[in-house]
DNA sequence: TCTTATTTGAGAATATTTCTTTTTTAATAA
DNA sequence: TTATTAAAAAAGAAATATTCTCAAATAAGA
């Protein structure tokens, strides 16, 4: 997914946050990297495009941009943080074998959720966001 | 959630893991520290109820437990890995202002999405588990 | 350009994982 | 029971990964 740089500034500013050389980077790695890299595959990215970025301004750009809601963190049952450029809500199909994520949409799915919640309230809670992790096996590993 | 330590030792002997002092204190610690302790929060009960045990063979032993189905991981977005050691299926309710998880049972909701899934099935994906991951906030924090 | 609040770099502090060696468990035999 | 032993587990040390701190650099508005 390779985004022109004009729109990552874009993005960037409409968060509210300066552009910088090291949040355009970054930001542009997780969309290059794709399908949910981890903190450490960014970092190494960048180590090797650009040398100048400190590894500690990595994980520091990562957070500021989750915070703004321009990424997204993933996690799954196995290893550590992953993010996600993808910011449609949408779920995730994982699988322990292969350690390979994909996104899932599927309208129908958020449209039967919701109702059911407006239905059947959870006392003491306000209900922001439902995220399903489905885990499994993907049949080929394509 | 305090468990008698011949029931847990009945656990490890039931997924086949030979018991070791270790493995009992740091399992008992997960149950007594209850609502879903961090690796760290864990280590640092560890490390001062029982000082001999190696800071590595925390991390190790709860690889081991979750591996074996003893426990649970269990993610947040904001932060580390966190550890739960109630075993029926369940979906979590995570309020990020307070960084509370609590455990959330419901078998009509389960029952739905199976009877979803049935019907609808997604390509290539063999579906073993769905677990909720519902973001929003307590209304009062207890 | 100047100013100021933010952001970055660098390195120290933590947290976690991995590796190798030593110890322990639990099964079996005496 | 107790001794023997192979396999599994723990310790200890060291490598990695992540977070934190603070001085220096920089973005963006005046």
């Amino acid at each position: 997914m390779k985004i022109p740089v004009e729109e990552i500034k874009e993005r960037l500013q409409a968060a509210g946050l300066k552009i910088t050389p090291q949040r355009l980077a970054i930001l542009e790695a997780v969309y290059i990297l794709d399908n949910h890299p981890a903190a450490e595959q960014i970092s190494e990215y960048i180590r090797s495009a650009h040398p100048g970025i400190a590894t500690g301004t990595v994980y520091k750009v990562l957070d500021v941009l989750v915070e703004h809601g321009l990424i997204r963190r993933v996690k799954t049952d196995r290893d550590a943080m992953r993010y996600d450029g993808i910011l449609e809500s949408h779920h995730h199909l994982y699988c322990a074998e292969s350690d390979r994520i994909e996104d899932y949409m599927d309208r129908e799915l958020d449209q039967m959720l919701e109702e059911y919640f407006r239905k059947k309230e959870i006392p003491g809670f306000r209900i922001d966001e439902i995220k399903l992790n489905i885990k499994g096996t993907f049949n080929q590993n394509k």
